[in-house]
DNA sequence: AATTCATATGAACGATCATTTATATGAGTG
DNA sequence: CACTCATATAAATGATCGTTCATATGAATT
């Protein structure tokens, strides 16, 4: 998984979620009902994302908090959705 | 395959493709050299990059040759990979 | 029209991935 | 300390992907 950046990105869940947690850090709960997804998958996909480095999370009492670690990324996936929308509607 | 262009990128040999006809158009086993791919296999990827409409194709005599479309993928695949490296490195 | 060169396609297979289910961990609370 | 809340993890499974091998197509050449 960890292999490249775009691997990580190639799964529409995890760009979900950083499209979630984009805007402010949220914690597992918050992720997985914004999103409709079970808890564990959530923390299967964040557990990827954190790996490749794309998250961070904090400790607050009980509750685990992720947000963006790069903002950058954010606008990466904007221009790839762009670009993606802009060749759809080519064909 | 299609559903989006991150599902396209994530395969590193297609990113190579890209990159490689990036600079100027070549045909199909200019492209499998250039990459030591199997002909075949460069076909595969081929097919997919163009069904995604990332890559366009043109008939001289036997010969097909490939170009990017959209320029813009090369340099999204320039940001991608600058954030991968700042994100390993940070490890 | 038979042959050759360039590319595409289809079937098969192992590898990897996404998801679910069940269970474990670990922090706070009574 | 027992309980529960929040999250993580492990095993299992079906689905998808990447690759290879064999073969097909299609254009040029003889």
């Amino acid at each position: 998984m960890n292999d490249h950046l775009y691997e990580c990105l190639s799964n529409v869940n995890r760009r979900k979620i950083l499209y979630c947690i984009g805007e402010e850090e949220k914690c597992v709960n918050e992720i997985s009902e914004c999103l409709d997804l079970e808890q564990s998958l959530t923390s299967h996909h964040l557990k990827d994302l954190y790996e490749c480095g794309l998250i961070e999370k904090k400790r607050k009492g009980k509750r685990i908090y992720y947000k963006v670690s790069e903002p950058e990324i954010i606008e990466i996936l904007e221009k790839g959705k762009e670009l993606g929308d802009r060749l759809e509607k080519r064909c």
